[in-house]
DNA sequence: AGCCATTGGTTGACGCATCATCCAGTTGCG
DNA sequence: CGCAACTGGATGATGCGTCAACCAATGGCT
């Protein structure tokens, strides 16, 4: 675990990241939303949309593939269903549940996206990159990840022992 | 440049750091603010301070440091200074400048917040990686970087010759 | 000195994210 | 069956981030 203090190398690593991320995430943002109107968050939603066989899925599906917290994914779906990207529809299977479906307007918004979107992360960050930096990031990733989803899970299990009680 | 779609490589690379941004920025900012009180934003704006001599720095010095929009950093200081974290003050050399000080509540919290901030940048980020992956990090942030920084000075370049028209 | 472009900072409006709460439908268990 | 616990999802309040417009002070230039 180590001491409280972080090494300079571990410092520049965090400082780095840090800047890197608050910079990157709102430029690719700012400029997504200058070309196409679609904000990163819309882009998400899209494309997890597009996907999906019939390009209607499931709001909890949805929320799995984003995750998000569902208050979040139901605000931004009225939102967008406003807007005319989305519709929502009633599910068979659970009554209580919703199914959203891209509009026509929505599956023309995201494919007219894709292209901008790749050609900025591609700018920003992947072309600037070595085959190795890509993997190293895939791998820290993967590192990251693996251990947020332990403490989730953990989590769970806590919540699994209380509900024991 | 590369055409359009993806590698399998850089797929991975660009799903696992969007991912990985997400949650880890909403795991450290919800621990932070859950534990002490302050949010990420409000983090960033105290340390600053507290790293500026007498604990007091200029708007415009502040804006450099924390890389934020001004309106953003005048909506926060705002809402800071009315939970007694910080004080406005006029400026002597330009008076039309602001200047922003830490209150010994803000110093507090600060210091309090600290520890905390560096267990969980530890906890989930630099305990995960070998000292390799650190320096893979801290280059592949410093290569995007140098990438926006060279955009924001093209932009400013552009401004200046709109300008001598 | 006098003017105009620029800059430091604020404001208001608006969309977004989170939290807590709520509701209806569903499931499991006696 | 009938009740309690849980789940999918919606909603309202509140704070945050961005954009555009604004204002006053400044600095440069003639």
């Amino acid at each position: 675990m180590g001491t409280l203090p972080l090494s300079p190398r571990e410092a520049r690593a965090w400082d780095g990241y840090r800047r890197m991320q608050g910079l990157l995430a709102s430029q690719l943002n700012r400029q997504l939303t200058a070309d196409t109107g679609l904000s990163d968050a819309d882009f998400a939603i899209l494309s997890a949309l597009l996907g999906a066989p019939g390009h209607r899925l499931r709001g909890l599906a949805l929320r799995c593939e984003v995750q998000w917290e569902k208050s979040r994914l139901s605000h931004h779906l009225g939102r967008m269903q406003t807007r005319g990207l989305v519709v929502r529809e009633e599910c068979v299977e659970d009554s209580r549940g919703a199914v959203f479906q891209l509009t026509d307007a929505g599956k023309a918004a995201v494919e007219a996206a894709t292209d901008d979107r790749v050609a900025a992360v591609r700018t920003y960050l992947l072309d600037l990159l070595t085959p190795e930096q890509l993997d190293a990031l895939t791998e820290i990733s993967g590192a990251v990840l693996a251990r947020l989803a332990k403490d989730d899970s953990h989590q769970r299990a806590v919540a699994e022992l209380a509900r024991g009680t």
